[in-house]
DNA sequence: GCATTAATTTCACTGCTCGAAAAAAGAAGT
DNA sequence: ACTTCTTTTTTCGAGCAGTGAAATTAATGC
């Protein structure tokens, strides 16, 4: 049933992508430069541009290079997208906010708008009704005629259903089980997905980092939440739900502390802001988890820790051997040469890297193959945004750029 | 760097590796059966089936279909593969016994030795050696001059090294660390390729159970050792290691009991015959696993537990617990549709199939997707040897015919 | 024998890539 | 100003694989 056959057309469309992709991965680029990174003969560029230029999709640029140092032959000109082929709206649901931007197809921000969110706001309203007011606001803002509204993408956090369109569960309150992507669809007619907050996390560290974008990766993020995304050598295999975990409610004690989720024992009942600040205040690990923590009031504790308070910094401990167990046992499955953890705790690393070392050297695989490289990067080059810009960016270069028309 | 690039030779090589995987999959059909299964034009089938039978890859069989009812029109031709196209050699090394089998291309055993081994085989005589020695004997044979050896292929346990010729660590003696898979390659100068057992289980899984051919499976092994393959969507992505774990040694519980491969708290070391031996038996969980338990025992043991003995049924429970847990954190994972437990413990599986419920439910994918679907199988129909004999077929169709010649 | 039916093959055509040669666009030299 | 280089792009004629439609082949049924 499974067409794969392959014919002139899938050549064509193959051929285009590799054009487009190599332009989004390395930006601009004469058409000699491109035959050289694609592999694909001059003639072959000069027509599948020529084809892209027709099309509005991408366009000649400045002719100019560098006039560095002796320059001779003809100059050469460069290609790049075409800014207004194509927009796309990216939304990023948190539990406290809502952040809506409107990007091209350039990939450069046009309009952003923010909005607080508070666990009563889709009581109140559906997150339908919400998102469809916010997008056609952000829309009306920014009334470009030639620019079509080619996506909408949406940053969730939680467990998708089967076909990615709904949430099954979510750490967002009334969020879960609202069909709101299949709602948008059909009140914009147009494609609409949804990502796994630790899948564009897994996405975005790739693209921010260069030496990670063909690498496997595990992307950790730990704040309010604990969650993580993974690359398989520079794959995000497929579309879906793929290259997402439930990390954070990966158990690391039977019968442990009582998560947000409902469950006990997980990774994030320890190493959630709530989980950390829950054991260094001794906090029964039975309680009922704060709905929020301020970010000041995590941040003074790491700040304590680090002065040298014992609670602080024993709770920190804990956080860290969570991660590392769950690590550890994600390794047995699943072995990246790099770990990243990110987020509010990166801050932490220093008071949990000694416990996520030793719990990942109890690891056959790490005694075997080493140890991972693990690093903390500070959240403020926004992997999350990075990462659903270019995700959506590449679909719409490949499914429509690449595909039809 | 990476040529992805798509022309007419490649569009070729597509398709013809969709008619041989058609056959690999559905067996001998007609020209028009091979249309309908794979998309392609009768046109083309006629073209590409008219080369591989050119090349001795497939040759037409008997007219006949079925004289069942009335059949009207042309009788169709079946087209199968030409078993003399080539052969492959596939060993199955494991910590008793070698198992070398001679297949033909059309996956008919044609020959089988089989030679006991012990933890001091590869002390006297190097697994190079061995191997040479075995194959050559087993290749004088059957000889057989118009049918070229195309492929060594070899089961092993461990883990295995980056390009996928050596083991780093494995559980049969003396057996890491030795260069043989590059060794045989030059003696030979045949394609030679080692699989890990757990990986070819979940290939050999795939290839029994049609149902689970294109499904999500992790496929357990229990016996000896407790080992892990996946399959995703029925591919298993890619070559080398992947869909390959080392779910055995994941950890289980920190610090815990001795396992054989010199860690501590691994699953295999609650769950393996060791370790329920030990358990069973009140031995300390830090006494050194037994080198080798004998079939009879362990049976003899999920015996007594079935009739009721308490500390028998204790140590499979805590089996179950730690098979259990070991499942509940992979799916944080990685969550398959399906959990297949095989190999000799798959005979326990009612003694350990409440723990691993149980683990499995606190597991918050399981709690919102709901259980995956775990079932015992007995070992009688070989994956391993399936999955070899398949995996190497596959690859025989695909690189070699599919490709070049 | 002739009509009917179903499997294959043949044929003319399309679309894509490729290598080689030609054209284009400046820079450098005289 | 003109010619010679040099490097980038485009043009042109193959070559190849796939496709749909029409033709051919091989049996059955009457």
């Amino acid at each position: 049933m499974a067409r794969n056959v392959s014919d002139s057309d899938s050549v064509r469309r193959q051929n285009r992508g590799l054009v487009l992709g190599a332009l989004r991965t390395q930006g601009e680029m004469a058409r000699t430069a491109l035959a050289g990174t694609t592999g694909l003969s001059h003639a072959s560029i000069t027509a599948i541009t020529h084809d892209l230029i027709a099309q509005g999709i991408v366009q000649e640029l400045a002719t100019v290079e560098k006039p560095d140092a002796r320059m001779r032959g003809r100059p050469a000109t460069l290609v790049g997208f075409c800014r207004m082929a194509a927009a796309a709206a990216l939304v990023e649901l948190d539990v406290n906010r809502a952040r809506l931007s409107l990007v091209d197809y350039g990939g450069v921000l046009v309009d952003r708008i923010e909005t607080p969110l508070n666990p009563a706001s889709f009581e109140e309203t559906t997150p339908t009704a919400f998102l469809i007011e916010r997008l056609t606001y952000l829309r009306s803002r920014n009334a470009a005629p030639g620019v079509p509204l080619r996506r909408i993408a949406i940053s969730v956090q939680g467990i998708l259903d089967r076909d990615g369109m709904s949430l099954k569960w979510s750490p967002i309150a009334h969020l879960a089980g609202k069909p709101f992507g299949l709602d948008l669809v059909e009140h914009f007619g147009l494609p609409v997905t949804l990502h796994k907050r630790g899948r564009l996390l897994a996405e975005g560290a790739r693209w921010l980092d260069p030496g990670l974008h063909d690498a496997s990766v595990a992307t950790v993020f730990v704040g309010s939440t604990v969650a993580m995304g993974m690359t398989f050598r520079g794959q995000i295999t497929g579309r879906g739900d793929e290259g997402a975990t439930e990390f954070g409610h990966m158990n690391h004690v039977p019968n442990g502390a009582l998560c947000r989720c409902g469950m006990r024992g997980c990774v994030e009942a320890y190493a959630a802001d709530y989980g950390v600040l829950r054991n260094a205040y001794s906090v029964p690990e039975t309680t009922l988890p704060a709905p929020a923590v301020p970010l000041q009031e995590y941040e003074g504790l790491i700040a304590r820790a680090e002065a040298g308070d014992r609670s602080a910094a024993h709770a920190f401990n804990l956080a860290g051997r969570a991660i590392g167990f769950g690590l550890s046992r994600m390794m047995a499955v699943f072995d990246p040469s790099h770990i990243l953890i990110v987020g509010p705790g990166a801050r932490a690393f220093g008071l949990m890297q000694a416990e996520i070392t030793a719990a990942l050297s109890s690891a056959l695989v790490c005694r075997i193959n080493g140890l991972p490289t693990v690093v903390a990067h500070r959240d403020e080059k926004e992997p999350i945004f990075k990462g659903l810009l270019m995700k959506t960016l590449t679909e719409i270069d490949q499914a429509e750029f690449a595909g039809l028309v």
